[in-house]
RNA sequence: GCCGCUUUAGCUCCAACAGGUAGAGCAAUUCCAUGGUAAGGAAAAGGUUGCUGGUUCGAGUCCAGCAAGCGGCACCA
């Protein structure tokens, strides 16, 4: 007999080698019914796995996040096994859980394609009835190389475990995989999978491998559940900015234009316009000092900065002139440093804060081009700051309180704070690494002082210094960087930028990059998909339209009050189309403007109008001037509406 | 850049059997109608089926190359 200690401490006796499994029965059905591996002695145990020894048992149900991964790692083993038999040449390299989902890397002779999904499914399946057993085994690496000799993507990996460590190998009927574990224990207890698509992507991640057919899908441990899922997904692509940038004509591309190369149209051009002037104000409220350089610089420029040896290859063709050579900028400081240097500076000037709308041009790769999230042509608030060292924690927490203001403002939501380090063995750093200490200690106390939580990631540092990354989660589940500061000793080296301090000698400044909304682009493509392009009325590129009931008799009121707006500086609209009214009603809708205005008799009469919000049914009756002021605080609170 | 898929009218993963010279809806145009909250009716028009080449008596359809888009991978100062 063995003693099981459970999570609330009681302690029972059991057979050895029973399985969580079997455990769980004795204990209640319903919690075998809900389990799906179990913590023993906190190691991930499948649900069969034998316990010889006296050990605490946390089961892991339905209910918890890990039985998610460990149900789509098994569905991932499952799609394997029915790969194989499809398709007996293939080979494996490695298949994962992810965030709802798993992928399974395939090498096979046999292309892969979506109308292969549904035999995979059907196969998958079969093998569910089929009741296979997941088994756990442990062996020896000599062993596990003779097992996948057949095998080259696995043998690598077992070839690069530590030597005299424990193999564990996981067989399903006829199929076996390396596996660390743990499953589900049978594959009768997968249900509710469906394959999503199949993709190409590099063994081992590097561009400089092959590359293997890797199928995506996802597994829930109900049906609803799996339904939700797909419906999520399907939502997505409702929000998806390039669909609703094409309806609500916000941007367009179009190949002789270029590649990568957006339009913004009026109607976009108009968001734009209106972040840029919020931007500004706040900027120019918290001191920054705004410029203007040109997007053509010197080869020479970028090579004082170091940007053009890390970043050659992402530039634009260089334009030869007879004793010049010209790059399209793909950014801005090495501009900032020159304006710096044009004067000589004292202690007093700092901190200098220079602020830029700033387009830039990178020549990204073809295949990572994407709508107006990844372009080749794009515009962005940059700003640096010059600044001492004493002052480098004031600058920064002002730059990214500033940051934080703007993200509260635009309704997006932080995911979390990285702060990004250099990794030593990567060669893409300067190697200075005095500066590099320094400037990550700063960074880290500052964070600790704050209280800021943050996750520290080696490697993802700028070539010339650490930063500190907010991450926003999109709409569309998307994690990316939305605003940066980061901390520069490496260029004011490079352009010898130096000021007079109190001692009459001259010292180092250090410069602070600020990144605040990505890119025009990128912000665009993202409050798209957030508001399903229901822009709340501060944003929105047309805030309301008039319509008269009848041109003649209420034509020239609903005139008067479309100039009475206009004057006010709202953007308004006025459809003196001969139309049905209900037709002009139905485009106001499908252009999603936040009001659409209605007037009639009664509302020439009483010097009145009536609105009806965006995606509501309801219709409100008000003044005029009350409509004004309620429009006027919107714009001003930035208010935003339900969906 | 790499792997795979896709490309038909301004828009819509809307049509065209198995190779026989392209069919809708919406929008736009013209005419008629039009007073209260999501599509009034009619007419006429709209196409070198992404581009280049090949196979064939004949190609939207089959093949090759190129381009762009899409799903990923790699990259992202």
């Amino acid at each position: 007999m063995m003693q099981i200690t459970f999570k609330d401490g009681n302690v029972k006796s059991f057979d050895e080698g029973m399985s969580p499994e079997e455990i769980a029965g004795a204990i209640a059905p319903g919690l075998k019914k809900k389990a799906v591996a179990a913590y023993v002695n906190d190691e991930l145990y499948d649900l069969n796995r034998p316990i010889y020894q006296d050990a605490k048992l946390d089961i892991i149900t339905k209910d918890n996040q890990e039985a998610l991964e460990v149900l789509n790692h098994s569905t991932a083993h499952l799609m394997a096994q029915a790969v194989k038999r499809l398709y007996p040449d293939a080979k494996f390299g490695v298949g994962p859980a992810i965030k709802d989902g798993f992928y399974y890397d395939i090498a096979t002779e046999h292309t892969i394609t979506d109308d292969d999904l549904p035999k995979i499914e059907n196969m998958m399946r079969r093998i569910v009835k089929e009741q296979e057993s997941m088994m756990r085994e442990e062996i020896s690496q000599a062993e596990a190389l003779a097992r996948f000799k057949d095998d080259p993507y696995k043998r690598e990996l077992i070839e690069e475990l530590p030597e005299g460590e424990i193999i564990s190998i996981y067989t399903q009927g006829e199929f076996v995989d390396l596996c660390r574990g743990g499953h589900i224990g049978n594959t009768r207890h997968i249900k509710h999978f469906k394959l999503l698509s199949v993709a190409g992507a590099y063994w081992r991640g590097d561009s400089d491998r092959e590359m293997l057919q890797r199928i995506y899908g996802t597994a829930w441990f109900n049906k609803e559940a799996l339904e939700h899922h797909l419906k999520v997904l399907e939502d997505r692509k409702e929000r998806d900015h390039r669909k609703l940038g094409k309806e609500l004509k916000i941007f367009m591309l179009d190949k002789r234009a270029g590649q990568g190369l957006p339009i913004w149209l009026p109607n976009g051009y108009t968001i734009r316009r209106t972040l840029e002037d919020y931007v500004y104000n706040l900027e120019r409220k918290n001191g920054y000092l705004h410029l203007s350089t040109p997007v053509l610089g010197t080869k020479e420029l970028y090579q004082i900065s170091g940007h053009f040896d890390h970043y050659q290859d992402d530039m634009f063709p260089l334009m030869k002139d007879k004793d010049e050579t010209f790059v399209l900028r793909p950014m801005s400081c090495p501009h900032h440093m020159i304006v710096y240097n044009s004067e000589l500076r004292s202690y007093r000037d700092l901190p200098l804060r220079y602020a830029e709308i700033v387009t830039q041009h990178r020549y990204e790769a073809s295949g990572a081009l994407s709508g107006l999230e990844r372009v080749r042509a794009m515009t962005l608030t940059d700003s640096h700051i010059f600044a001492r060292k004493d002052q480098i924690k004031t600058e920064v927490l002002n730059a990214y309180r500033l940051i934080l203001q703007v993200i509260k403002d635009l309704d997006l939501t932080i995911d979390y704070i990285e702060l990004a380090l250099r990794d030593k063995t990567k060669g893409k750093f300067h190697d200075d690494d005095k500066l590099w200490d320094e400037a990550e200690a700063t960074l880290k106390q500052l964070l600790d002082e704050e209280n800021i939580d943050y996750h520290e990631v080696k490697g993802e540092a700028a070539f010339y210094g650490p930063k500190i990354d907010i991450q926003v989660r999109t709409a569309m589940d998307h994690v990316i960087t939305m605003s940066t500061v980061q901390l520069d000793f490496l260029l004011p080296e490079r352009f010898d930028l130096t000021y007079i301090g109190k001692d009459g000698e001259k010292h180092r400044p250090v410069v602070i990059h600020r990144g605040l909304i990505s890119t025009w682009e990128r912000l665009m493509s993202i409050l798209l998909e957030q508001y399903k392009g229901a822009f709340p009325t501060w944003l929105a590129p047309t805030q309301m339209r008039l319509i008269a009931v009848n041109q003649e008799a209420h034509g020239d009121f609903t005139q008067n009050l479309h100039e009475q707006f206009i004057d006010l500086g709202f953007r308004s609209s006025i459809d003196l189309r001969e139309e049905k009214l209900g037709y002009k009603i139905r485009e106001a809708q499908t252009q999603k403007i936040p009001y659409q205005l209605v007037i009639g008799d009664n509302e020439v009469k009483n010097n009145t109008l009536t609105y009806r919000r965006y995606g509501q049914k309801e219709q409100t009756t008000v003044s005029v001037q009350a409509f004004i002021d309620m429009i006027n605080n919107e714009i001003k609170h930035k208010t935003k509406h339900a969906e």
